[in-house]
DNA sequence: TGTTTTTGTTCAAACGATTGAACAAATGGT
DNA sequence: ACCATTTGTTCAATCGTTTGAACAAAAACA
């Protein structure tokens, strides 16, 4: 008794943090009781649980996820991977995917490729080490070979792309339909009277923007209009990317009388170049983006755009991740979900009014 | 012998993730010298580090973060709580945080306040359960009381907060000098031939806001112009709340020549009200905002700003964290870290053209 | 050759929580 | 009163790694 009530005034005075040990201790019994008692055990008394959980308070006990975790042999702990964290885009998937694993018990460990591939192998190894449940990734733009993500599928974790995924991967893949979008803004154009329509793309060999280009080209040969080589630029997309595009576009003897940029922030160089060139939007040159990303809807003229759903395909990615987690054993279905992008119409590219 | 090779094509077989166990066995060693001989301990022979090298390798090894946490008592986890992953600022800070603390071996658990107390509470304990090595943080707006944070310090490891910070929590801050930013756009106003100026504030009971709030009163009384409690508006500094604020302002029947809003946010609406109202920017009203959030260069007209060089705000709260690691015992020194921040002067409040 | 030092490795106890099996005591059925 | 069941707890092993102490063998020195 002594002993007990001893150790329990050293703690209360100490800033050492206690265990399940300590709270047996002063309980006078074993500390898998004390576990069992902590996690509900129906085999321990209604008045041990009720005594351990006041001395835990008392203790100020924290249980060490780290123990439990190593025995338990689960983190709780999610990986994510995006290019960039200061992307309207990415920030605001982000925040879903946090609010809601949160929710769920589990941390989100956040990494950014920052567009490189060498960095995104370092990201996938550092989350491997730290023995993630699972990861969450975008790809970067420099990603060509996929091996270190066969690396996360030979470890058995669940691994769920969303944005810029990829097909070979047979994994989980959450996205708009990039093809169907460019349909969306090409008929759009085309409803507004535009014949010549520039692409500013992005790279080829990135899924999604290939699949805005397939869309562009398809649609355009729908409305039989002529598909040029000048009028399609593939690029990094950047601000200062979509400057240099429509710099070039402005150059050709045969101006496009509208321009579609793949990202956002490409079609606000776009806007920038346009204006500085005094040609007006959307008579002269409609404008449409990609994205829906903040500035689009306060710059003047207000640029048409993509809604991409970020909110609703951060929940899906972390939704997918915890299905795959209750069902660890279950080998296909689910799998690819393609949301249906929404086309904004702002000032850029209405020719009406409203 | 038949033993070990037998092992050896098991773990080649299968998924299963091998242990310092495993490599022992192959060697025939024990795991305390592979364990030593992965971490380059000085009396383990240079041929035992080779081998259990190569070993580790053909058995792809990856050693378990967890286990060796628990034993040494180090998470190389940081944790990280922001109000909010999609402002620039925030992004940005996050971004070399993670950066630079990557770069030593830690990685970064996110966790977003989104302004309420109650959420920021969920995230500190969350944190401490996952046994983060230390927390570096921005309060969220409603934060008002403290102890949450006490719960970090008494937990004994390093709390490092920038931005929002609290001059009683006795812990290390990183930040610009809002007093001193007032007083530069105050200044500059001034200069710009501006006589009644009002300032669209945050909340004062938030550090950072009330020193732009006094900074703003003292450099009004400097310059001997009149206070008026008509022109200082506190609020949320959201887009809508500046739009509110202005449209405020605007109803006044002495109306301000220039406004400075504590958040780009709040300019931006501002902005959008005079634009609405055709008023002109800076000849009619001139108007600063704070925070250099990227739209405020591509608006129209551009908004003249303060840049808090968000970047070493991450970089010096990383670095923070580090030296704490480093230097357990230094009980004072470092503490209040306070950059100068630098007005940008752009097209809303620049009468005298460039 | 005998003693000390150095070198390379093993031993064993951690770190803190979890969990199935084991066991004693209390309860229930007949 | 005897056996079966239920209840409440302890036992002991485990998760994978780390680390100081211990120990034997080899090397160095006298």
């Amino acid at each position: 008794m002594f002993k007990r009530l001893n150790k329990y005034i050293i703690f209360l005075g100490t800033t050492k943090k206690s265990t399940i040990k300590d709270i047996a201790n002063v309980l006078g019994i074993t500390p898998s009781a004390v576990s069992k008692a902590l996690s509900n055990h129906p085999r321990i008394s209604e008045k041990t649980k009720a005594d351990v959980i006041q001395v835990a308070k008392n203790l100020n006990y924290q249980p060490n996820h780290l123990a439990s975790a190593l025995r338990k042999g689960k983190s709780n702990l999610v990986g994510l991977i995006i290019p960039k964290a200061n992307s309207h885009f990415f920030s605001s998937v982000l925040q879903n995917i946090e609010e809601i694993l949160n929710e769920k018990g589990y941390s989100v460990i956040i990494s950014q490729s920052n567009e490189s591939y060498k960095k995104e192998c370092e990201s996938i190894d550092a989350l491997l080490f730290t023995q993630v449940d699972g990861i969450i990734a975008s790809l970067a733009n420099e990603t060509l070979n996929f091996s270190y993500y066969e690396k996360i599928k030979a470890k058995g974790i669940p691994l769920i792309l969303f944005d810029r995924g990829e097909n070979d991967l047979q994994v989980d893949y959450v996205g708009i339909d990039d093809y169907q979008s460019s349909h969306m803004i090409v008929d759009h154009l085309v409803e507004q009277g535009c014949k010549r329509i520039a692409h500013i793309a992005g790279y080829r060999h990135t899924r999604i923007f290939k699949n805005r280009i397939i869309g562009y080209v398809d649609a355009l040969e729908k409305h039989h209009l002529p598909i040029e080589n000048d009028l399609l630029l593939e690029g990094s997309l950047t601000l200062e990317d979509g400057r240099q595009k429509m710099e070039a576009l402005l150059k050709l003897p045969n101006r496009p009388d509208a321009v579609y940029a793949a990202s956002d922030f490409a079609a606000l160089g776009a806007l920038q170049v346009l204006k500085e060139n005094k040609i007006r939007m959307p008579e002269d040159i409609a404008l449409v983006g990609f994205g829906n990303e903040p500035f689009t809807s306060f710059v003047s003229p207000s640029i048409s755009t993509i809604n991409q759903y970020s909110e609703e395909i951060g929940r899906l990615a972390a939704e997918a991740f915890l299905y795959r987690i209750k069902n660890p054993k279950k080998k296909v279905s689910l799998n690819k979900m393609i949301l249906n992008a929404e086309l904004i119409v702002r000032e850029s590219s209405n020719k009406n009014g409203y």
